[in-house]
DNA sequence: AGCACGCCGACT
DNA sequence: GTCGGCGTGCTC
């Protein structure tokens, strides 16, 4: 066999390569398949990958690879393939998607000394004790035992666990993930990473003390670049992480497990736009490996799949304790304006829930979607709004900096005495946020201590934590706050969860602001009734008969999910359909406007089969920000593939047209 | 993505 | 006559 003397090497940048190097002698043992190296390409000098070698080639002028940056390969052919399919998939290079899976931290270190990793003599045996866990329902069994099967199979099967908070999700992840270390395979945790706390993972840790790496967005460079090279090293592990741990370098995968499996925060919102539960599916697959996708309300995505056979659906109905589900009942606040002629933040059920528990030394959780006081101040003379400069968003006005901020590009100014358009003195603050919450609840529960928690109130580095402690240890009776609260926290003695609008999450301009809402709804409603103490919640309305709001109320999942697919069904949305986002940026509004309807003409000839529906443009939902104008044309087909080479050949590997900056978003979350 | 090249408008 | 706008094309 003759030597191979040349490398295609593809780099972290929009073109599509791979681009063939020639391999200097001197570097002829250390350059192999999946090598980091630095190439001159073009004026610039670039880290590259080796995706392929070969003995000769057919381009004229060919550079040599400048040196290699990696001891051993950083990518192991597995990785190659996982990360070519997400390019294609994703509508990015293959070097982004490759530049995606491996951090940075890690490319930066390479070259610097190592440390002799420390011996972990100390590493106490995997313990199957089974006095630590708790008594397997029998549902749980039944899972595990088919987890287990496809496990040893290798039959990569993707399971879908639905169950509430408290049915025993996490036990069936445990015993899964120690049934693949006995057969010595790895695993992979997803978890959103709002849930990377030091919690979580000690629960893990608890289990497999020893095996647990961790794969935190925080974590410094070197004790990232540490973890990497331990995974990498081969012994049977657990890796626990947000998002990009879903290429963790583990040799031998066993399982997957992708916890609250319908977070929008597995999906990446830069090049490459993937989404890490549809990543951790097609890893699984290439290995052979079992995925656990785990929800209390599952995508509709994930659940029609199960429907159609696709996964296996495992329903673990109850709660593990069979405590009661909290009480929710539904406020209409049309009823309490017409009744009271005033709008109140509190209904007069709220308000006596609130001071009835509050009273009996219970805790409180008040919840609203929205920071600030008032979202918005407008002339009561020609009915002009205070907006931002550079956006097509309201100014909302802050209690506390006593000023009006832009929730998007954060400018901040002093709010005007009189109307900036016809200069009356009629001003007038609308809309409630978190602040108005706050101070409300102060006015009306004078006697209470109240905190409130959001992205303003927790600036400082600490404050979140101090607030939660305090919280904890009950030296707060009221706590308001966004969906910052709403996220896996346990405080047994909150009897009382006040939603004061569930319209804000509903009346967003998105097909999912349903399904957001029923996922919203039913997080912040598991905050209650977390101990004997029992627990209620009250959601406040001006849309009382809507599913989401209703499916919440009696915890229907199914029935949620009934309403909801049939309204996909009729407009041929996600899941009946794959969807593509193309935006359009820009400072002049015209031109953005001319570029998108010109591009939609040019799919729309190229799409002679007629498969792919062409929507818009039309503008985005915040169509102006900072300046930039914002337009989308949505392509929705059966096939994401067929979608993606169409686009392929109108704009290939191109982000710029005429000067418009275009974003590709598949799948979009 | 950068960056060079190249072709038409308003300036010393 | 040229300076410079950005539209187009290339990177092994």
């Amino acid at each position: 066999m003759s030597k191979d003397r040349f490398a295609d090497i593809v780099v972290n940048r929009p073109v599509e390569g791979p681009f063939t190097y020639s391999i200097p002698e001197e570097l002829e043992d250390a350059v192999k398949i999946g090598s980091c190296v630095e190439v001159s390409f073009g004026p610039k000098r670039l880290t590259g990958y080796v995706v392929g070698l070969s003995p000769d080639c057919n381009i004229k002028n060919v550079k040599p690879i400048s040196r290699v940056l990696d001891r051993s390969p950083l990518i192991d052919t597995h990785m190659l393939e996982l990360t070519r399919w997400l390019s294609k998939y994703y509508y990015s290079t293959w070097g982004e998607a490759i530049s995606a899976a491996v951090p940075g931290a890690l490319k930066k270190s390479l070259n610097q000394k190592r440390r002799v990793s420390q011996k972990e003599e100390d590493i106490p045996e995997y313990i199957d004790g089974s006095d630590t866990h708790l008594a397997p329902t029998p549902e749980q069994t039944v899972a595990l035992d088919q987890i287990k099967q496809h496990i040893d199979d290798k039959n990569p099967r993707v399971f879908l666990l639905h169950g509430v908070t408290g049915s025993g999700k996490t036990e069936v992840y445990l015993q899964a993930i120690g049934h693949a270390l006995k057969s010595g395979l790895s695993s992979i945790v997803l978890v959103p990473e709002i849930s990377l706390t030091p919690q979580t993972v000690a629960r893990f840790k608890a289990r497999f003390e020893g095996k647990i790496a961790v794969l935190h967005s925080r974590l410094t460079g070197s004790r990232r670049a540490s973890e990497w090279e331990r995974i990498a090293s081969g012994e049977p592990c657990v890796v626990v992480g947000a998002r990009s741990a879903i290429f963790a370098p583990i040799k031998d995968l066993g399982l997957v497990v992708v916890d609250e499996e319908h977070e929008t925060s597995y999906k990446q919102d830069d090049v490459p736009r993937y989404n890490a539960r549809d990543v951790a599916i097609k890893r699984a697959e290439l290995a052979g490996a079992v995925t656990i996708l785990g929800s209390a309300t599952p995508s509709l995505e994930s659940f029609y799949a199960a429907q159609k056979g696709r996964y296996v659906l495992i329903e673990l109905p109850e709660r593990i304790d069979s405590r009661l589900m909290p009480e929710v009942e539904i406020v209409d606040m049309r009823d309490e304006l017409s009744r009271t002629k005033k709008l109140h933040i509190f209904s007069a059920s709220l308000k006596s829930w609130i001071d009835k528990d509050v009273a009996e030394g219970k805790q409180v959780i008040l919840f609203l979607n929205r920071r600030g006081f008032s979202t918005f101040i407008s002339c009561r003379k020609c009915g002009h709004v205070v907006m931002c400069k550079r956006c097509s968003v309201s100014l909302t006005y802050h209690f506390h900096s006593k000023k009006l901020n832009c929730h998007h590009c954060n400018y901040e100014m002093d709010p005007p005495d009189i109307c900036p358009k016809c200069d009356s003195s009629y001003l007038k603050y609308w809309g409630i946020g978190t602040e108005k919450v706050e101070s409300e609840a102060h006015r009306f529960f004078p006697g209470a201590r109240i905190s409130r928690m959001d992205t303003d109130s927790t600036h400082k580095r600490g404050t979140h934590e101090k607030v939660l402690s305090k919280f904890k240890d009950h030296k707060i009776d009221i706590l308001v706050g966004t969906q910052m609260i709403a996220k896996g926290l346990d405080f047994p003695k909150v009897t009382l969860v006040g939603v004061i609008s569930a319209d804000t999450a509903l009346n967003l301009p998105d097909f999912r602001s349903g399904e957001r809402t029923f996922n919203l709804l039913t997080q912040v409603a598991g905050r209650a009734g977390r101990s004997d103490l029992g627990g209620k919640v009250i959601i406040q309305t001006y849309t009382p008969g809507h599913y989401a709001i209703q499916a919440a109320r009696t915890h229907d999942y199914n029935s949620f999910y009934g309403k909801e697919i049939s309204f996909r069904k009729d407009l041929n949305l996600p899941p009946f359909s794959h969807m593509v986002t193309l935006n359009f940026r820009g400072r002049s509004e015209d031109k953005v406007l001319k570029v998108s309807e010109s591009l939609r003409n040019k799919l729309e000839r190229k799409n002679k089969s007629g498969k792919i529906e062409i929507l818009g443009p039309a503008p985005a939902p915040i169509s102006r920000v900072k300046g930039t104008y914002r337009w989308n044309l949505f392509l929705k087909s059966d096939k994401v593939e067929r979608i993606t080479a169409l686009l392929r050949d109108t704009i290939g590997a191109r982000r710029r047209e005429n000067g418009i900056i275009v974003t590709v978003d598949v799948d979009p979350y």
